[in-house]
RNA sequence: UCCCCUGUAGCUCAGCUGGUAGAGCGGGUGGCUGUUAACCACUAGGUCGGCAGUUCGAGUCUGUCCGGGGGAGCCA
């Protein structure tokens, strides 16, 4: 039995390094086509998919009887010898000498063939273990270390900001709010961002990333009640530098991914190039260009006005790369943000507007770093003051010039996966009428 | 919150102008030596989302409730 051969356990990533040796496989049934007497077992480990092929020729009765009795998603431990695919070349396969079930599945589920949403997010929990589910999981990792590695790199810390906060830091919009003991309402964080503000008065650069969350009721593909976010926050960086650090950041996210996930954008059947080609500088225009494109293009987007959803699609359609929208008008922007100095009506604000028609994947500014007038837009937004002492605290005590920016994790890894929605990203998504399982 | 679509076997769906249900996949059984959602044969499996109404008769028409999807707005 297979417990008592001496084959090394091996990962399936690992396997060409074994050619013609005899390894021990641990991991899942994925698929399973056999004849009377030849099987093809599809084996998944966590780290790879591989083929066994059992010839029951070659094998003790018992085996083969074994074999016949695997159901999908059983997991098993096959013993066999490395070698390559008789059709193509450089892939593995296992000649099976021995195969053992750890535990026989019950007739799974998801099937081999198309499911509707609702099935498949209901059974989200054995829907992880697909192939396009694993690849998705596998370039979100991706993402993540490059994010940090980028940091590094870049003199950053990375610091963790509280979940629950006593208020609103943009106060727009819909926070999740609890009871926090005997000190009233608490809400759960939607961004880190404010403390991060305080935390480069000790660090210089840092950023922070984790869970937000938002209570609007949004319904669409691009949304998520709980995603990640990741926030950095730089002193001494003008609009400029943030602009630049943005651009570094997510050009060294995808060199990362394109090296490491090849097979994964296989599996989902991105087209490359559309990644391959993203180089800095990244386009730029104005809010306002942007207005006056739109425009021409039959929007019914004004000044002051955000840009909604057809917007994204229209300017997508003439900026094929990347593209920053800049100098936003005040109104529509955050209170924090530094005003432009030859039009106070405006922000040093910046959008990062994904290729593909995605739409936003970063948002950044410049900070008001001036004290009476970062109370005096507080005041005008009616924020409890009392409530944010802390925050106006960083402009007393040796404020200086500081830009940051923050993106929703799950927004870039829909657009560098090209995947259709965003609740594919991430493992168990909580979405409006949904957080089961 | 608003608009649109949808709810039939475990899953994906078909079911024309109303006459008490079908296919493919999956399951089971048998066959097949290189398969790629393998294939072939046989087989089991359904109070057609709930309730009410129209009708001799409702999966099919009407109302209502519930579930789900897509989009808008809000935002990352």
């Amino acid at each position: 039995m297979v417990e008592d051969v001496m084959s090394e356990h091996v990962l399936v990533c690992n396997i060409k390094d074994y050619a013609g040796k005899s390894v021990l496989i641990k991991g899942w049934v994925h698929n399973q086509r056999s004849s009377g007497k030849i099987s093809f077992i599809q084996v998944r480990d966590g780290s790879g998919y591989i083929q066994a092929v059992a010839n029951r020729g070659d094998l003790k009765e018992e085996c083969w009887n074994t074999i016949n009795e695997i159901t999908r998603e059983s997991s098993i431990m096959i013993e066999g010898s490395v070698s390559e695919h008789p059709k193509k070349k450089g892939v593995f396969e296992l000649q099976v000498s021995d195969v053992m079930i750890i535990a026989k599945s019950e007739p799974f589920p998801i099937e081999k063939k198309e499911h509707g949403p609702d099935f498949l997010l209901q059974n989200r929990h054995l829907w992880l273990r697909s192939k396009k589910q694993w690849a998705i999981q596998r370039i979100r990792n991706t993402i993540i270390c490059a994010t940090y590695d980028f940091f590094m790199g870049e003199n950053f810390i990375k610091v963790d900001t509280p979940i629950i906060t006593a208020s609103s830091c943009e106060g727009t919009t819909t926070l999740f709010e609890l009871e926090y003991f005997d000190l009233g309402k608490a809400y759960l964080s939607q961004s880190g961002q404010l403390y991060l503000e305080a935390l480069i008065s000790a660090h210089g650069k840092v950023f922070d990333f984790g869970p937000v969350f938002r209570a609007e009721k949004s319904k669409t593909r691009k949304h998520l009640v709980e995603f990640w976010m990741m926030d950095a926050e730089m002193a001494f960086y003008e609009h400029e530098d943030n602009i630049a650090i943005q651009e570094r950041l997510v050009c060294s996210i995808i060199r990362q991914v394109l090296k490491i996930n090849q097979k994964e954008l296989e599996i989902l059947g991105r087209d490359i190039s559309k990644l391959d080609s993203i180089s800095p500088p990244f386009e730029r225009i104005t809010h306002s260009e942007a207005v006056k494109i739109l425009q021409k293009k039959g929007s019914g987007i004004t000044e002051d006005v955000d840009l909604g959803a057809n917007d994204e699609s229209l300017l997508a359609d003439v900026f094929k790369g990347p593209l920053f929208i800049e100098r936003w008008p005040a109104k529509i922007k955050a209170f924090y943000m530094k005003r432009c100095p030859d039009d106070y009506n405006y922000v040093k604000a910046s959008d990062l507007m994904a290729p593909e028609g995605f739409g936003e994947l970063i948002g950044g500014s410049q900070r008001e770093d001036d004290y009476d007038l970062l109370l005096s837009r507080m005041k005008e937004e009616n924020m409890p003051i009392d409530d944010f002492q802390w925050y106006l605290d960083t402009r007393r005590y040796g404020s200086v010039p500081h830009s940051g920016f923050g993106y929703g994790l799950e927004r870039l890894v829909t657009w560098i996966t090209g995947i259709e929605h965003i609740r594919e990203t991430i493992p168990f998504p909580r979405m409006l009428y949904r957080f089961y399982p």
